[in-house]
DNA sequence: CTTGACCTTCACACAGATGTGATGGTTGGA
DNA sequence: TCCAACCATCACATCTGTGTGAAGGTCAAG
């Protein structure tokens, strides 16, 4: 597939396909004509780029990261130097701190939503505009 | 406490203390010369900034979530505009996406890992050094 | 009083991810 | 044949989080 469907069916923009490619995470064929054939797999490559990224990984880290991703059943085990084997455990570690911070962020939110649930009651159901913001604290039993 | 020993217990620069107070993620007060007050939970506070921040979140976003973490036990429930609970919700949701994401990438480098220590035969234990790279593939069953 | 270690504000610089557009080649259909 | 819809490269701009340093105020200890 060429890089315009490539875009639509992962939701990113052509710009971003480029420069992922610059940075190594992408090595599209290309055609006789000069433009980039991507494969079938590239679709699933592409969203665990823009997940990482998301989750605040650089592109140097995430290129690191992509050949244990591979393809299923086939784990490429190369160039296993001692040095790439240090940064993969130093970066899973951090990967572990995001997670457990954002777990505690995200079930600390829950909670917040639950309470402010709870305190909304449809008392004031006629409007379903209240303007002015109410400010009170909410004492919970943790 | 002041900027100084904020920055040494959170292991941030002063740069980024008054950058994070900028974007309204922090309040200290002053003291009557003008230096910035820091209380004791702006300690937490500021680790969770950090955490936050290095798990993508933008501090745009951060500042909406952080009255959820506030103190423990109780929770402020102010200005629950219908917008700003939507918002939540929606953040929520992509912090869940993310969480997942480092999940799946994390236990990927775990088997990786895994991988690589069962295919590293002690035998040539002699040489502490193994210059070129080797390259081949491991069928596992997953 | 002076020195050194703090603090203040301000401003410019940088890197990384992304947006936007200019300029031009390829290709397939009206 | 020509147009529309793709594709290519290149260059510049933007936004965010950071780094760095200048110019100067505060304060405690010598």
């Amino acid at each position: 597939m060429r890089i315009g469907e490539l875009a639509e069916r992962t939701g990113t923009p052509r710009r971003m396909l480029r420069y992922y490619e610059e940075q190594g995470l992408l090595v599209p064929d290309r055609s006789p004509n000069g433009y980039r054939e991507y494969c079938e797999r590239s679709v699933d490559r592409v969203l665990q780029i823009r997940g990482l990224l998301d989750s605040g990984l650089p592109t140097r880290v995430i290129k690191q990261i992509l050949p244990c991703l591979k393809q299923p059943r086939s784990i490429h085990v190369a160039g296993a130097t001692l040095e790439t084997i240090t940064t993969l455990e130093r970066e899973r570690e951090r990967m572990t701190q995001r997670i457990e911070c954002l777990i505690r962020s995200r079930d600390a939110i829950s909670d917040y939503l639950e309470a402010v649930r709870g305190a909304r009651r449809p008392a004031g159901a006629g409007g379903p505009e209240r303007p002015a913001a109410a400010d009170y604290d909410l004492a919970v039993s943790a």
